[in-house]
DNA sequence: AGCTTATTAAATGTCTGACATTTGCGCAAG
DNA sequence: CTTGCGCAAATGTCAGACATTTAATAAGCT
């Protein structure tokens, strides 16, 4: 695979390891195949040599790539790749096609742990959690049914996650909020965004909202659970 | 905080980055600190200030630290730290003094998924997971109640644990696996190591196998769950 | 022919010095 | 007291040469 198909770009290296990690991830090159060389990558976007390596160093940090002296850079397959890595949240979102192998790996990590999460935030949440909470859910009613604000209507569904997470008050359930951005926003290209599967998407979600709020444990947690099964309908998961 | 307490070091960026990083893991600099300046690090460990940078450039990835032009390098806060980057596994993975919260904080996070990923892993394992689980289990057998094999046996508790978030055969948790490592290593130094709790943990982590094996998931979420009461108290965090 | 050993080419890694850019501070004029 | 200018200090960037590793190739010996 070349480099041609690649759109230019530009200034700065993140946005150049922004482009190659979204054409990575979007499978322009097989797994065990050798990437370009540092020179050519410089010549094609014209920047320097230092912008290049630098961009290549977060992708390999991201466990995208694998440089050898000598050998040159290989492309590593997607069981190798970083997923926790916040740069690849970053770089995964907004990118159409992603691998529905990962999309459905996501997936299925969310619906075994939103539940559990939602249950711990149900017995932590504090007084600035629910608010957040309640912020992003009244974002959501909002910005509902409206077709030209479906982009406004993710980020508030992404906060109200977000928010979940961050009620669980436990560091590490916390920064693995960054998984749910992608995730989201691959429902945007997928589902029709029909009326009434809106409409029953908010009522699960306020069921989780109000059992948080009520400190319901278990209700919680079959809440989110509820919420995950409309997500998997408007994945295309299951019919 | 000065760069004087710190040990010599021999060659590579990446020793450096981990030099460094258990500095600062182990608190040697307040969050808000400024860090020393590239010139200074070069100058005081007699290594180019390209390696510095590297090394730099390595914790700012893990979010330890905070770079910008013209100010210099502060200090990020405990809660800013990606703990599911790799790399801070194996910076954390030997080290004495490890915060309590976070040594905490990844306690509550296991007790509160591992269950849940057990069942997962009695649902999905297969042949090569049954293996790798019994082969570790044998292990921590053959290791148990020898004092000088006390790091190996660690070694094969690890390797049980990484063994079930496998055997999960989801991308995300398995990645999770990393976290292990520096949790269970916190265990070599705070237990006690007596024979009657080695032997308790054996016979918890025993039922987790037989479980797994027998594809019973509710079994095999309270074996995890008893495996992790046991963690909890041989980690004082519960008397 | 077959195996071992130099040689060479090609790629990433490293070093060095200079320069660019950003930031914070001091100082002076208004 | 505020504004604006300029200086100093830190990180960021560049360019070129060089070092190191790797794989392939050719030479040479048995």
């Amino acid at each position: 695979m070349t480099l041609d198909a690649l759109p230019p770009h530009q200034g700065g290296a993140e946005q150049l390891a922004h482009l190659l990690a979204q054409a990575l991830l979007a499978g322009h090159w097989q797994p065990g195949d050798t990437f370009p060389r540092e020179l050519d990558i410089g010549k094609h976007f014209a920047v320097s040599r230092n912008q290049v390596r630098n961009a290549l160093t977060s992708l390999t940090a991201a466990g995208l790539l694998e440089r050898t002296a000598g050998r040159g850079t290989l492309v590593r397959k997607l069981g190798e790749w970083h997923l926790l890595d916040p740069l690849m949240s970053e770089w995964m979102t907004g990118l159409v096609n992603l691998d529905p192998q990962l999309v459905r790996a996501i997936y299925a990590f969310r619906y075994s742990a939103e539940p559990v999460v939602a249950a711990l935030a149900a017995q932590a949440a504090q007084a600035d959690d629910l608010e957040r909470l309640e912020c992003a859910f009244a974002g959501m009613e909002n910005t509902a049914g409206s077709v030209d604000k479906r982009a406004e209507h993710a980020e508030y569904d992404v906060a109200f996650h977000d928010a979940t997470y961050r009620a669980s008050h436990n560091l590490v359930w916390r920064q693995m909020g960054h998984l749910l951005r992608p995730s989201i926003m691959a429902l945007i290209h997928r589902s029709q965004h029909r009326t009434d599967t809106l409409d029953d998407s908010l009522a699960r979600h306020r069921q989780v909202l109000d059992a948080i709020r009520h400190r319901d444990t278990h209700a919680a947690e079959t809440a989110a659970r509820e919420v995950l099964r409309r997500t998997a309908i408007d994945l295309g998961i299951v019919s």
